[in-house]
RNA sequence: GGGUUCUUAGCUCAGUUGGUUAGAGCGCUACGUUGACAUCGUAGAGGUCGGCAGUUCGAAUCUGCCAGAACCCA
């Protein structure tokens, strides 16, 4: 395919990504950039991208993920891995369920129930078919290199069996287990959660006081008829099943063993002493609910308490509640409290804020609820994860979050699998059926993926979505079977996660990963922050404050919206995000392209360097001849600012390389953007810059040229679109020769030129000081102004006189005389660098106050910093205990700045 | 109640194993537009690094306490 460039194209004056963005992730795909392969005979290089919900659409929090798992993707295939970076989307169970009942009602004014569980699972799929892709379609724009060819759905039939097989594995191994516990139900999607699927909020709410009264014979041997209890849910009353006081609960010693009356319904329990009930908080006598509060359901089996369920799963009180079967639980609550207050049974009420558990997703309130539900035996697994932490089999980033996830790992409790839900992996249970169809629970189930007999029915539930996310690193690469890419990419290098799933997801993870594949499935996981609005909430659709990513793409362009999102991603801090900060990319991009629109312009479209050409630039090939220096451009051979662009240029790669392994990316990012902007853009692309009129001489072009591919090169991972379009502008390039193709720069020790470099940013501070002269004198900017410099030593003077051209380009320059003899002229500006003096002739310019006022404040300024390195110096424990690289520092700087501080004392003696 | 993180320029934030004359972007001030770029350039102003104490020759950085903010778990 054409990548869609002729040399006729116009360069517009002002970057447009939505010319090119398309465009360029067509070709990519195209030419099948992103697909990795098993054969290459590379080292592979592996991320697993964390499936989105297939019903979701992007967000930012996607949006930087995807921004940091393409970065580093993009480098690792520079640097020569074969990097894959697996997509695909999760079948998210309640959500996704949700979305198709709603649409069934709105549609065809049917619940699922109406059309039954085959027909609504059907439906459901069409829509997974014909919005499946949103999401995918929308991470595309963001110019991810995934390999979209190995999409995977956690509904796949591969990674479907993979959660068959590993259920039958666990059951075998007798980890999972069925059993009738206490579990978060969720009464609006009328399904089990698990305890990471609650949220706690505070409520205001009510401590009612009741007063229950003890049965006649307790009463009379105690001498009291009535005990209080202190409860926030009096509809949960019909289901006591017993009082409890504290052991050495003086006020309650006698009652212990007797009995009560539970009120509204007339039965009697029992009065229990147990250690959990706190003797100081409301009466210090607690009604135990064991069917319906977690607590109480533990006193209820150190007790051998029965329990009772009175509620139902829609949340409406059942047949066992008396007279108030049929109410909602909180109309039953009012109903209750009226009906106590009628009989006199309550002592008092008081406003409490309460702390209760809602449904992450549905936002109803949990009710605890006794029902059969199927759990993973945690602790065996958790165990084998912790042993992997402590043994290095993989590392987080930062390592904070091991902290976190040993705490957890630690406090693991059983995870509840089932779910009440059609859609999702159907668990692979079978039951017998007695002749009229129903279950026969009294003779055992089978596990097996197929019916094991005619006649047995499948256990109705489906499994938690995590269930089968937490396989998602092997399972999407064809485990169980051992495939080919199986063998190769895995264990992954690389997860790329939000903490706010690290108990959900990265955890669940490394403890599956572990049991089942034998290996942690990740190397390294580096934590994200969360994506917030600019007051700091959490973007939801509630409060309406989400920034959509694809707007802003829209607005500011793809490499826009990542450079933003990687600048402000440092080390797992949360972002606060407002839309102006795209501006920053945007005008980064658009600096970029300025570059290229001014090299393009002094470029022969025809000129030799337009085809390959590489050894004209230490270090960027091979072939290289550093010691080529003189200041005739049309020599060919390296000028100064060529070293001192080309060690920039190396320095930067190293620096951005150790950023990168320590997935530093803003900190790499913020190093390329000085590179670019400061270096390349403010002062090399000033110095190469022709005479009005005349053209840029060939070498001068070529190096240009090759510098600024580096930099394209170091920039591609973050900011790939516009890093391609500009790579492919500049010369006549094939498929294979892609900037996403292209080898990362390899860094050049010897390239790293200390000394070009001291010159180069003396005479950067010179040209600045005579800068801000002009400007504080009020100089017309356009007045050519000498120059005198009084150089400390007959090297730089020599130096300074071969760099003349450089003080030309950069200042409008009158005369310029470099000299160890020169004298200060009687009106001129003057300045100190490192030692050398430098004067601004300003005959009728200068005001003398003004200037002296100028030296006067660089001589305070020399006078306090060097007063506190003196300090330091006359302190002999400092001398003593400073490494002597520190101590040689602080001598070094005391000389410089009494040197300098010296002459502008001269300097002003002289002004008065 | 337990834990984690944060508090640095007007705003948003960087600052690695303690040694920098504490940085960036935005904003602000002055000047500048036939110039690669006003999505720009040049120059500049702006900080006792939340407070107090301690460790150290030396603290934005380490420790303790206090104040404030956010999050996680119970």
């Amino acid at each position: 395919m054409s990548n869609g460039i002729t040399k006729e194209n116009e360069v517009p004056k002002q970057y447009d990504p939505k010319a090119i963005e398309d465009r360029w992730y067509a070709y990519w795909m195209q030419n099948r950039m992103f697909e990795a392969s098993e054969e290459s005979g590379k080292e592979p290089f592996t991320i697993m991208m964390p499936p989105p919900n297939v019903t979701g659409a992007l967000h930012m929090g996607h949006a930087l993920q995807g921004a940091v798992q393409d970065t580093i993707t993009r480098l690792k295939r520079m640097q020569g891995y074969e990097a894959l970076w697996l997509p695909g989307t999760d079948h998210a169970g309640i959500a996704t369920q949700n979305v198709v009942e709603k649409d069934l009602k709105k549609n065809e004014k049917k619940n699922r129930h109406d059309i039954g569980r085959e027909a609504f699972v059907q439906k459901v799929w069409e829509w997974k078919e014909k919005y499946g892709e949103i999401i995918t379609r929308q991470y595309s724009k963001l110019g991810v290199s995934c390999d979209w060819s190995r999409e995977r759905f956690t509904m796949d039939e591969g990674l479907s069996r993979a959660v068959q097989e590993t259920f039958i594995r666990l059951h075998n191994e007798g980890l999972i287990y069925k059993g009738n516990y206490l579990v978060n139900w969720c009464p609006v999607d009328m399904t089990a959660i698990s305890d990471e699927e609650v949220e706690h909020v505070e409520r205001k709410g009510h401590m009612w006081h009741i007063s229950y009264p003890l049965e006649e014979k307790t009463a009379e041997r105690s001498g009291i008829t009535h005990i209080t209890i202190a409860t926030t849910r009096p509809e949960t009353i019909p289901a006591d099943t017993a009082v409890s006081v504290h052991p050495e609960d003086e006020r309650y010693r006698e009652l212990v063993g007797g009995e009560v009356y539970i009120p509204t319904t007339g039965r009697t329990v029992p009065i229990i002493a147990d250690e959990y009930v706190k003797m100081d908080y409301g009466s210090g006598a607690l009604k135990v609910t064991p069917a319906h509060d977690e607590n109480d359901f533990e006193i209820g089996q150190r007790h051998s308490l029965p329990a009772i369920n009175i509620i139902n799963k829609d949340g409406t009180l059942n047949e066992d509640s008396g007279k108030y079967a049929g109410m909602d639980r909180f109309d039953a609550r009012e109903q209750i409290v009226t009906d106590l207050e009628a009989d006199g049974l309550l002592v008092k009420v008081e406003d409490y804020v309460n702390q209760i558990g809602i449904s992450s997703r549905s936002k109803a309130i949990i009710e605890p609820l006794l029902s059969d539900q199927w759990f993973v035996k945690m602790q065996p697994l958790a165990d084998k994860a912790m042993q992997a932490s402590k043994n290095g089999e993989f590392r987080f980033f930062p390592s904070r979050w091991e902290n976190e996830f040993f705490r957890w790992m630690e406090n693991i409790r059983d995870w509840v699998i089932s779910r009440q839900l059609w859609w999702g992996h159907r668990i692979p249970v079978w039951y017998y059926t007695r002749d009229d169809g129903s279950i026969d629970h009294k003779r055992d189930y089978v596990v097996s993926i197929d019916q094991p007999e005619v006649g047995m029915v499948q256990d109705p539930d489906v499994l938690d979505t995590w269930f089968s996310s937490w396989l998602w690193p092997f399972s999407t690469l064809g485990w169980p079977e051992k495939t080919k890419s199986y063998e190769y990419f895995y264990p992954t290098s690389l997860l790329v996660s939000g903490y706010d799933i690290l108990f959900f997801w990265v955890s669940r993870m490394l403890m599956g990963g572990l049991h089942f594949t034998g290996k942690a499935p990740f190397h390294d996981v580096f934590m994200t922050g969360i994506v917030k609005d600019k007051q700091g909430r959490k973007m939801s659709k509630s409060l309406n404050n989400g920034i959509d990513p694809l707007e802003m793409i829209d607005q500011y362009g793809a490499d826009a919206v990542r450079y933003c999102l990687i600048i402000l991603c440092a080390q797992g801090q949360d972002i606060k995000l407002d839309p102006s900060k795209f501006e920053m990319g945007r005008n980064f991009a658009n600096k970029l392209w300025n570059a290229f629109r001014f090299l393009n312009l002094h470029l022969d479209p025809k000129a030799e360097y337009r085809c390959e050409r590489s050894d004209v630039v230490p270090g960027s090939e091979s072939k290289i001849d550093s010691n080529r220096t003189g200041d005739d451009p049309s020599s060919g051979a390296l000028q100064l600012h060529d070293q001192w662009m080309i060690s920039r240029v190396h320095q930067t790669i190293e620096a951005v390389e150790e950023d990168l392994s320590r997935y530093r990316l803003n900190e790499a990012l913020l190093k390329i953007y000085a590179l670019v902007w400061d270096d390349y853009c403010d002062w090399y692309l000033e110095l190469i810059k022709p005479e009005y009129g005349t053209s840029m001489p060939t070498a001068t072009a070529e190096r240009a040229v090759i510098l600024f591919e580096m930099l394209l090169k170091l920039l591609h991972p973050f900011m790939p679109f516009i890093t391609e379009e500009i790579w492919q502008r500049l010369r006549n390039r094939t498929a294979d020769e892609a900037i996403i193709v292209s080898e990362w720069p390899e860094f050049r020790s010897e390239l790293v030129d200390k000394n070009s470099e001291k010159l180069f940013v003396t005479m950067q501070q010179m040209i600045s000081s005579v800068r801000n002269i002009r400007a504080e004198m009020n100089v017309p900017d356009n007045l050519d102004v000498s120059i005198i410099i009084k150089p400390a030593d007959a090297e730089t003077q020599d130096n300074l006189l071969q760099h003349r051209s450089v003080f030309e380009k950069m200042l409008r320059l009158g005369e310029f005389t470099v000299d160890t003899q020169a004298e200060r002229p009687k009106a001129s500006a003057s300045d100190v660098i490192n030692g050398h003096q430098l004067f601004v002739p300003l005959s009728g310019l200068i005001d003398f106050e003004k200037e002296k006022e100028r030296v006067h404040k660089e001589i305070t300024r020399l006078e306090t910093f060097l007063g506190s390195v003196e300090k330091k110096l006359a302190n002999s424990k400092f001398v003593d205990n400073a490494p002597e690289q520190v101590v040689q520092n602080e001598r070094n700087k005391q000389r410089d700045a009494r040197l300098n501080l010296e002459k502008m004392q001269t300097i002003l003696a002289d002004l008065e």
